[in-house]
DNA sequence: CTCGCGCCGATTGCATGCAATCCTTGCCCT
DNA sequence: AGGGCAAGGATTGCATGCAATCGGCGCGAG
């Protein structure tokens, strides 16, 4: 059996992530020791990995609260993400092997027949995940997942209008074409435009 | 008095920043517990977000490790910075005031005047953490914070030849002159040559 | 002589107990 | 009646104790 404060991380991680927790609700040590049937340590010490990875925010003697992003924060994240995503889908390309390009055709189309929110973030984040991955670079990984796994994307899926989801999904699948063509160009430009799409609904269709 | 938690990641990060724990040393938790005189709880916690941050390497049963880096990591690394670091000097350079403008321009000239390599890293750190708050974006600080704050810097800052030192300075002030003209284009085009000399040296210069 | 197996010391990981701090609520004073 | 203050309750933060796991070492077999 694998350590309790990694499965205490990983279920905290999936009920934020999947939305099952809201933005900004309180985070008590002992309600979650009770819950997840552990002590408070293990607790205690997945709340502090989950913080530094700016899943949920700790302030001192006041308990954690889920992280939420204001929509500046949100301007910000994506500015990043433009600058190391497209990046990171270069570097992949090359470097992807047949398996793992079956493995995005799936997930891509997978994407195209689910319609529940909360599959459709994981699913998502496996996607984004999978070329981050395969770019080979920890340090670039490290920077993007603070960014990419947070619940920031869940926070804004469902202000997509139908048609910006229509775009958002293919652009999955022409990125995968790309990556299969070999052309890095070509797949580094739709993961912009893919960045772009995203940028502008989350930021015109939000409160 | 403020939590012991915090005072031992401070001291943890000065000692591992300042170069007083060689790259690779092993940190066992009851050791570290004795020589800060805590318990080894906070001690855990310490260890526990420093890894997040990527300053200590921990593996499950085997404890923690000051994490160093190859130089393939090196150069992953420096990509990074190149991506992140010009955007975020250009973003800077409107909103800084006047103070900020005098200490960024002391914290120049300090670097010029002092040969210590651990003062020196320190002085550096935050001439270059300086910019990076200073560009209002807490995501984009959280990306630099585990690739500048590292080590990185003065594991290889002593491979610095005379000539790239001195450019490596020169650069300083001229960022600092780029700031207080008010010229971001100017700024942000010093801190790419910046970055581009230290990497060269950095690949260049090292085992 | 070398390789493999099993035991032992050491360290990590978790649970629990206690003290310090903070938020809340009710009361008293103005 | 409104505001400030103090006491109570609850929660966090830290220390310590105990069990589980891992690495090292010696012994025995091939």
């Amino acid at each position: 059996m694998r350590p309790a404060v990694e499965q205490v991380i990983q279920s905290l991680r999936d009920e934020i992530l999947s939305g099952a927790i809201t933005s900004g609700t309180r985070l008590g040590e002992a309600e979650l020791a009770g819950r997840l049937s552990v002590s408070r340590t293990p607790v205690r010490e997945a709340l502090s990995r989950l913080a530094a990875e700016g899943l949920v925010e700790l302030t001192p003697h006041r308990g954690a609260r889920v992280a939420s992003w204001s929509e500046e924060q949100l301007r910000e994240i994506f500015e990043l993400r433009l600058r190391l995503e497209p990046y990171a889908v270069r570097q992949a390309v090359p470097r992807l092997n047949a398996h793992q390009l079956d493995e995005l055709d799936e997930l891509a189309e997978a994407m195209i027949r689910y319609r529940d929110v909360g599959r459709l973030v994981e699913l998502n984040r496996r996607f984004h995940g999978m070329f981050i991955e395969a770019a080979g670079s920890p340090p670039l990984a490290g920077a993007l997942k603070a960014v990419t796994h947070a619940a920031v994307v869940h926070q804004n899926f469902a202000d997509y209008t139908p048609d910006a989801m229509h775009r958002s999904l293919n652009h999955h699948v022409e990125m995968v074409a790309a990556a299969r063509a070999g052309d890095g160009d070509w797949a580094e430009a739709v993961m912009r435009a893919h960045l772009y799409n995203a940028r502008a609904t989350m930021i015109g269709g939000n409160q």
